[in-house]
RNA sequence: CGCGGGGUGGAGCAGUCUGGAAGCUCGUCGGGCUCAUAACCCGAAGGUCGUAGGUUCAAAUCCUACUCCCGCUACCA
């Protein structure tokens, strides 16, 4: 295979402080899928990701868990490190900031560029929260003089810091954005660097702190540790072999500048401003382009331990397995918008893409290979024009995934393989060889049908390959062959004719029931929501045994803080148009054996009957209900009280003694009428 | 007037730069087929393209105003 040259490719580092999401286990996929195309396309690739472990955060909460924030942080990075490898993720290396190289080099670094007068000693300026122990901003305290995360007072405070001269390097980097359109991805993003940050004028960055231990020590002032992005950025050239002192290793000589910077759209302004800058100062060159991708999102929303709705690749892999995790989050995610991510949605995913177009395809032509030839799969050269249709889609393949992969779209990459699948499900259906079969004389036709879709799925597979790699090579397998190199793939008939395929088909995705699928997810959240509260408990009680005398308060939170749970905020019009409320008729009632409290009752909505229990027996024998009108939510989930499923909610007054009165409609409506 | 992104059939998205018969995947409904994992193939229904106005022979696409949602707003990793 020709060789087209390097390609160094990076992920952002994980962050150590808690398990990654499947948002998070996303980015090394498609680095992962990314880097396998490319080497299957004949570069030569080198694949880095790893971990981010120092700052402040790492050592409280290693603190709270009762561990050294080395022992917090190696835990962290394994299981990281285990998810990683979990998704089959082929990295060459994976990093760690507290990599004894790594931390060398940060050093070293450093001190050149104090050296060369980037860096200069001065004071961090901002509002101080002494129980938080860090600074906040003007914006973020928002007018007032209280703690946006502990809510106690705040005061102006200076702290000796050491500072990045950006603006020195600004109108450089300008000038570089503005004459490499491709340099930031997507290009919306540009914009918002631009107009936010570039134009207006950099501030200095800080880059030492003295508040917290835990980081790469200044060598040269043992109270200051580096502060976290010149730790954090500077992995993707140390990992590599870089030296500040100009003894760099041959691989950083190969690989350096890297072809792509992959990260979260979170962190664009790092890669694309501060990282930039300081390759600068060192006089390096600057990475080829930094793609800054989308986020999945559950539902709609930021996936949150204290919203209780994370989704872990793990979770995803027990239920799905490998392949289908990966294919999932690499197809569903859009290039610019974020990316929605449900149960359902794989489910529905797995079953409709893999197991019915790709799985069923494979699986009914090895059938039929074995069912009229024995497994022999054969070029008998009996073409019909429909044949040539069938090869112009398949040899047109790769150009078309070329093409989307070279601007980094690989959900439509995915796309355009499936179209080539999909393609053959309909060949099946034009050539029909189960008619065929029944003329002896039509034996060499078959054969060749045959043989062009068993071509035609294995030149597919081999582009599948990189986004799944266990599938691609399972069916290469089974077809007893090895998956193409690229190069070949515009040439169609390079299946050796005649080869003998597994005579025990294996299937590649089971078609999955969405209903056994919820109640594993239900199992899941279940775990997860004790875990989580289980946490919170230990956090809490650490909370209180590191009090000593007056309490501190909770470190800042991960994630968004949960809502008010005392009293009802405001809702908007839509959550209330969430609820569907509907009149229902009680058609019977009855009490509940086991319970002094509930009724049972069944209620007509409209076409269908409903059992609801409700805690109102005290207030209302099961005569006097059946007859009523009443008011019911129809869409909550049904639960279990007393052992019997309730089907929903039927609404009730309550007054300051805790009398409780049915909601009955004020004039006479039809049973299933709609509340609104 | 801080900056940016978004609002397209039931769901998820493309199309907008470079106006010219509203498209893809899924779901629903009808039909075909039976090699196959109740799979596959064909067809249909369903959208005033957030709202209002403007430019134009022609607007999802350009312009103006409004509205709703989501990020970012600088040292938080």
């Amino acid at each position: 295979m020709q060789n087209k040259g390097k390609y160094y490719i990076t992920t952002a580092i994980a962050y150590t402080s808690g398990k990654p999401h499947i948002g998070n286990s996303y980015e090394i996929v498609l680095a992962d899928a990314i880097a396998r195309y490319k080497r299957a396309d004949g570069y030569d690739v080198h694949f880095q990701t790893g971990s981010d472990e120092h700052g402040q955060k790492i050592e409280q909460r290693a603190h709270r868990a009762g561990m050294t924030p080395r022992q917090f942080v190696d835990r962290n990075a394994a299981e990281i490190k285990r998810l990683w490898d979990l998704m089959d993720t082929s990295y060459d290396r994976f990093i760690r900031t507290t990599d004894e190289d790594h931390e060398k080099q940060v050093q070293k670094i450093f001190r050149r560029l104090y050296e060369q007068g980037d860096i200069y000693k001065g004071y961090y300026e901002g509002l101080y929260c002494t129980e938080c122990e860090a600074f906040y901003t003007a914006s973020q305290v928002s007018g007032g003089d209280t703690c946006p995360v502990c809510g106690s007072k705040v005061h102006p405070a200076r702290e000796e810091a050491y500072f990045f001269k950006m603006k020195k390097y600004a109108d450089r980097l300008i000038e570089h954005i503005n004459t490499h359109p491709e340099f930031i991805q997507p290009v919306s993003r540009k914009n918002e660097m631009m107009n936010n940050f570039l134009l207006p004028g950099l501030q200095d960055l800080c880059v030492s702190r003295t508040s917290f231990k835990w980081g790469i020590p200044v060598d040269f002032d043992p109270g200051h540790v580096v502060y976290v992005w010149l730790d954090a950025l500077t992995n993707y050239i140390t990992g590599i072999g870089y030296d500040a002192d100009g003894h760099s290793s041959d691989l950083y000589k190969k690989n350096w500048p890297a072809d792509l910077h992959l990260i979260g759209k979170d962190i664009i302004r790092f890669h694309t401003i501060y990282w930039p800058i300081f390759l600068m100062a060192l006089g390096e060159p600057l990475p080829k382009q930094v793609f800054g991708h989308p986020w999945l999102l559950q539902g709609g929303e930021k996936m949150s331990k204290t919203k209780g709705n994370v989704i872990y690749a793990d979770d995803l892999v027990d239920i799905f397995g490998v392949d289908a995790t990966r294919y999932f989050v690499v197809h569903e995610m859009p290039y610019e918008n974020d990316g929605v991510i449900t149960w359902e949605l794989v489910a529905e995913r797995v079953n409709t893409d893999l197991a019915n177009t790709f799985g069923n395809l494979v699986n009914r032509t090895l059938s039929m290979t074995n069912k009229y030839f024995g497994g022999i799969v054969e070029d008998r050269g009996a073409a019909e024009p429909v044949d040539e249709d069938l090869k112009a889609v398949v040899t047109a393949a790769y150009d078309k995934v070329e093409g989307k992969m070279d601007e980094l779209r690989a959900a439509d990459a995915l796309t355009e393989i499936f179209s080539v699948y999909k393609r053959l499900n309909k060949y099946i259906d034009e050539t029909e060889p189960w008619i065929l079969a029944r003329d002896p004389e039509k034996k060499d036709r078959l054969a060749t049908v045959l043989y062009n879709l068993s071509e035609g799925i294995l030149m597919a597979t081999s582009l599948a390959a990189p986004f799944m790699p266990r599938s691609a090579a399972k069916v290469a397998e089974m077809f007893r062959t090895d998956l193409r190199d690229f190069d070949t793939l515009g040439t169609f008939g390079l299946y050796p004719s005649g080869t003998k395929v597994t005579e025990k088909p294996e299937i590649l995705f089971a078609r999955l029931d969405k209903k056994e699928v919820m109640a594993k997810v239900e199992v899941i959240m279940e775990k997860q929501r004790a875990t989580a509260a289980a946490e919170a408990a230990a956090d809490a009680a650490a909370e209180a045994a590191a009090a000593g005398a007056p309490a501190r308060k909770a470190a800042p939170a991960e994630e968004a803080p949960a809502e008010p749970s005392g009293e009802k905020g405001l809702v908007t019009i839509d959550d209330f148009a969430r609820l569907t409320f509907r009149v229902g008729e009680i058609v019977a009632c009855e009490k509940v054996k086991k319970s002094k409290k509930l009724l049972c009752s069944q209620v007509k909505i409209g076409e269908e009957t409903r059992q609801i229990l409700s805690g109102i027996a005290k207030f209302y024998t099961p005569e006097e209900m059946v007859g009523k009108k009443v008011m019911v939510i129809t869409n909550l989930k049904p639960a279990k009280l007393a052992g019997m499923e309730s089907q929903g909610m039927i609404l009730c007054a309550e007054d300051a003694e805790g009398r409780v009165v049915l909601m009955t409609p004020e004039k006479d409506v039809p049973a299933g009428s709609e509340i609104c």
